[in-house]
DNA sequence: AATGTATAAGAACGACCATTCTATAAATAG
DNA sequence: CTATTTATAGAATGGTCGTTCTTATACATT
């Protein structure tokens, strides 16, 4: 006898997701909510709880569906440093189709605007940058096995962190720059600075 | 026969920074204002019109008073990597004093948070870009002049613009982590990196 | 066709917010 | 002392927000 589940509910999550992405989660409003996502106000009540649930399920959601994919890249069969390469060229690619300025990243977005209010989204964040550092740090060593060097090797560990703070800064500038060619510039210098440091 | 500017208004705007920097634009509200402030609602409004143009003086000062004399430092006598050091040493020390997690840089919060959703502040985040990038620029081509290399030059334009890019991830982390020597490493591996593309 | 449930639409509520306004005190100038 | 200006304290206002509640509708089962 039940009704059945409607279109609506299951975009419901990848609808709010892209509001609170591009908006912040001050700014996005559950009018804002009811209307993109065009589910009503009691759907979103009982299936999450409330607006800060519904936003930690978003940001779980990112990190699902955006994040997992573009780490997964990290872990291809490809050369390190390539592999590195690509893990940005992917998320460049989807700030080329958008449009500038972009949304950035939605776990950058919210470590800056809500992390340090609300600990279980700092957590989430932690998580992921643990996650990421992770994967880096994979693909550095396997460039290392192929340096040929003369200078001692740099710390690894370290250099995996330092991958994953610099590129939140890559995010946090593609919310606020028009000029769509810094994000390229910026992968050119890090690889090139990658490349002089372990070939 | 004026009553004389009382003490509290000079501090007006070096309290509304700290809160807008630790909390943020949309966190804050005009009651926090008043009790950190000890000014009266009816004196904010006098002197500056409303929150948004408070923000905005608030970033103006955070500008003058701290981000000028850390940009000061990249224009030092000092040789160009040591300056460059120096600038992030500085930040660094400052987090120190205070304690982790921080508020990191309220520039690069504010790119975050509300630059997106307002034109003036995201021209005034722009302008504090431009600034930085120009300095490191200097740095840089200081560095570039004792250079013996044998690999071609880097574009250093590019490279000084790596260097703002980068440097807004570590003020991120900075609010998210307790972990101190997070700023530290990402430091130690920056020189490390352009040491062995510059030398 | 009747029933029961899940949904939509939006009214209603209480809290909070930015802003304005009023009343009052403090301090200087004449 | 009086007048004037600047400040404080906080009440009042109007709007918005998150949340809850009510009512009506659509649909699958019986």
């Amino acid at each position: 006898m039940p009704r059945p589940r409607l279109e609506s509910r299951e975009k419901l999550l990848p609808n709010a997701m892209r509001l609170f992405w591009e908006n912040g989660y001050h700014v996005t409003s559950m009018d804002d909510l009811v209307k993109a996502t065009g589910v009503a106000r009691g759907g979103i009540y009982s299936d999450f709880g409330g607006k800060a649930e519904l936003f930690r399920a978003s940001l779980d959601h990112y990190r699902e569906e955006i994040a997992a994919p573009a780490i997964a890249i990290l872990y291809s069969e490809q050369a390190g440093l390539e592999a590195i390469e690509a893990y940005f060229q992917h998320f460049i690619a989807m700030h080329k189709k958008r449009g500038m300025p972009g949304p950035g990243c939605f776990i950058a977005n919210s470590m800056t605007e809500v992390g340090p209010h609300e600990a279980v989204v700092q957590a989430m964040v932690n998580a992921h940058s643990e996650e990421l550092r992770a994967a880096f740090l994979i693909a550095l060593e396997r460039a290392k096995g192929v340096s040929k060097t003369g200078i001692s090797h740099p710390n690894f560990d370290e250099l995996a962190q330092f991958l994953v703070t610099s590129s939140q800064g890559l995010w946090s500038y593609a919310r606020s720059t028009t000029d769509f060619s810094l994000l390229e510039s910026y992968v050119r210098i890090l690889m090139d600075l990658l490349r002089a440091r372990l070939a």
